[in-house]
DNA sequence: GTGAAAGCGCTAACAA
DNA sequence: TTGTTAGCGCTTTCAC
């Protein structure tokens, strides 16, 4: 066992007996070194248990292995698995992550931000919550790529990677007007995050092709709370005001919107229709299938974390990618008779 | 917009006009400095938009402000809602966390320990899947604390904050008994990890003191993946022996547990009862309240928090703590006839 | 109060 | 091949 605290190049290189350069060959492994020198060196390095600063390193060379990484909520589903794909394809490439997550406060995302960039990060991906791109635009001389992913800003040269929400979401509402519903409900949630405004627009879009006017009570605003108040609030309307249908714009509302109806003992499909944007958790113990648009959150992580090696390994051209996401068709909608 | 990839305290020194120790000063507060002098720093610091190098701080101070986090699995809600109470207080005292996943493999798990070492991280969480305590014995002359939660190791000089695991899953094991169950099936997990194998062990006790042989068909191992097939092999006993009650060790193994006998159309409790190690997502979307050890993970994540603060600044004796965890009793086990 | 200078551990010329 | 050396950007004595 060691006494010393922590090894430098400098003991390895005089216990082995070399200079401190060839250490760092060894090491590295980027320039000759003599068989026999090598060995003497690894030597040397186990016997001190030496591990290379990494500080050190990235102070000198300008390069760092570390990425960024902020995320809404650490503790909601969606984003980790976000995370899983993302640190997945980051490792294999040899980076690490911080982790932090901005709890939508646009002011604590950019502190978050300022962080990352004063430990040399080589990369930022973050699910913004910032409500105008000034910010991200002030950035643009650090020289650190910023990756926006699922939630998108316009007008930035920055790196994009989301899904298709409008048109995800109205083919989401679409079944519902396709099998008669008229008296639809949405739950929307911030509509200042790209996400809830792009899936609002896609109700809206659905309503107007279907020649249905928009009712505002049925514009449920669940904000970046849960939407099981909001959804309790919906069913205070008048009963003969009930909507036959609702969409849930993400998997946390639809959560909380199937707890109120389960209070309100309003069941799926026979009460009341509905569909989500997100797959919910447990799916299989719930007794339908609900249908949702599903998104492959692991593969929307690995695809950013691909995007993000490549921008910080080769540069190139930044770009804007919209995957496109399936709507899975479960038994939660059902066939209203005209009115 | 400046053009300066990233301005260093020297250039800042030089445009407010003072050394670049002063500027030292006035960013760090930590030595006086005049008024106008700081003054004019800062607007030197803004106007060129500085931002202090944290690699090259920490080479100098040899202090880091940076933890090491090792989860199993990103995205499982249980060690996320850890991270996030432990994200809160650590980032209450002014760190932030490199935060990675070991994926139940030891050897991935020491590979991120060096990497964390390599990266000067003020000390390491984990929630270890070691099966031996040689290597964190190996890295006491690190200096780096480390800490065990959830899962412990013996033997070794560290901080340790677990649940009464074996105590926990006693009582949830007698309200089985205690309800006249005898043929009580365990879901368990890889016993290498503490947790499983105490929980085994509570197991094992309250079948004991209930005078209960050991029946080895009714012990399932689930090992590292889901309770889902394993529950279906337990199902495919002769029906006679099927148990009329099982044990989940954990929130992952209760829920393959009751997908599979969703599956096989068995109703909890009136086939079979049940009680579970931990909470299961969306409890509210289930027909009955689950009998369950209740795991208050955000509060074992600031508490770990609080721990790892003290122990980097404080320095002190380790620790061991054990948090101890509530019983909620539901209604998935019902009472049974003795045979 | 302030500045000059040493040096944290490392890499990459440059010399040998 | 290998060793010497000059910094990377910062903090912190030590003088003034």
């Amino acid at each position: 066992m060691q006494k010393t605290k922590k090894a430098t190049i400098r003991e390895v290189a005089c216990l082995s007996g070399v200079g401190i350069a060839t250490v760092s060959r060894v090491i590295n492994g980027n320039y000759p070194v003599s068989e026999a020198v090598r060995a003497d060196v690894w030597k040397a390095i186990n016997t001190l248990n030496y591990r290379p600063n990494i500080a050190a390193r990235s102070l000198k060379t300008q390069k760092s292995k570390m990425a960024g990484v902020i995320v809404a909520d650490l503790s909601n589903l969606f984003f980790m698995q976000l995370v899983k794909g993302l640190e997945k394809e980051l490792s294999a490439h040899g980076y690490n992550m911080i982790l932090a997550a901005h709890d939508e406060d646009p002011g604590k995302e950019r502190e978050l931000v300022e962080m990352l960039l004063e430990n040399n990060v080589a990369a930022i991906v973050t699910t913004t919550c910032q409500t105008d791109n000034r910010y991200f635009a002030s950035l643009k001389d650090t020289g650190v790529p910023i990756i926006l992913v699922d939630r998108v800003m316009d007008g930035l040269p920055l790196d994009c990677i989301s899904e298709d929400n409008e048109d995800a979401s109205f083919r989401a509402v679409r079944s519902l007007t396709d099998n008669g519903h008229r008296r639809i409900a949405v739950v929307n949630g911030l509509l200042t995050v790209s996400t809830a405004a792009l899936r609002y627009s896609g109700y809206l879009r659905a309503l107007r092709e279907a020649d249905i006017p928009v009712f505002a009570p049925y514009i449920v605003d669940a904000g970046n709370g849960t939407a099981y108040p909001a959804t309790l609030r919906l069913f205070s309307l008048p009963a003969r005001d009930w909507p036959t249908a609702m969409f849930c714009t993400n998997n946390r509302r639809a959560e909380g919107a199937l707890r109120a109806l389960k209070e309100l003992d309003l069941s799926v499909p026979r009460d009341i229709s509905m569909v989500s944007y997100g797959d919910i958790s447990l799916p299989w113990l719930f007794s339908i299938r609900l249908t949702h648009v599903h998104q492959d959150l692991l593969a929307l992580g690995r695809r950013t974390g691909e995007l993000t090696v490549r921008r910080i390994e080769d540069g190139g051209d930044r770009i804007r990618e919209i995957l496109r996401s399936e709507l899975i068709i479960g038994d939660s909608v059902r066939s209203q008779a005209p009115e």
